[in-house]
DNA sequence: TATATATGCAACTATTCGGTTTCGCAAATA
DNA sequence: TATTTGCGAAACCGAATAGTTGCATATATA
């Protein structure tokens, strides 16, 4: 079984569950009345959260209350830096464009 | 068919790519080269991607080179910022109890 | 103690997914 | 012109996935 973040948040509805927690923790009940779903499929989805240590788990009598683990958040982030520079070259690029044309205007 | 960047990118073997035609186009022969998988396997992943406009075809003959949309990477980018917000927030507690620690110790 | 509530887990189902094989088409090359 | 090459698309298959239903367990509450 394949459990990593990417395949994580593949998912819209566990998109939508961490950025619902992502503030507040909340118990899998009053989760699941966010959606048009079941409690078990919503559970379903935050044992994968969980799994993929995406999402904290904090015991309170018969609760459980879930949290967003946002450090693990940053995995995505540090993933997204090797194409942050090329994005960034390219703004330059155009940057140097842009400098171009106000030269030939001169 | 549902068709998001999030899904795009669920999958390892399409990051990979994503990563390898990020600085120079490639043709699906020379990708697949670098994958133990057919060039049809890697077709149907360019599909997938072009699908999602997260990779642009450019026709030269017989030949199709892919590149990266390092454009469409910037939308995983805004749909971190939300997080990054909590993040930096969360850094800037550790901060303070950082600084309380060094309070105490004066 | 009996009942209600909060939850996880297992079994089942329909759908999707990734990969392979086969095919057809268009462009290059002999 | 005949053959090779680069490619996408369709058909197929096994595995994974999301959701449902039913059940077991533990904690509250009457």
């Amino acid at each position: 079984m394949r459990r990593d973040i990417f395949q994580a948040i593949a998912d819209p509805t566990r998109r939508a569950i961490i950025t619902l927690i992502a503030l507040q923790a909340m118990t899998p009940n009053a989760i699941a009345e966010n959606f048009h779903t079941t409690r078990q499929s919503v559970s379903k989805h935050l044992r994968i959260l969980t799994e993929c240590e995406l999402v904290k788990q904090e015991y309170q009598g018969r609760e459980i209350y879930y949290s967003l683990e946002v450090e693990k958040m940053k995995e995505i982030d540090k993933w997204l830096n090797q194409f942050r520079k090329i994005w960034e070259t390219k703004f330059n690029q155009l940057d140097n464009v842009l400098a171009n044309i106000k030269k030939q205007k001169k």
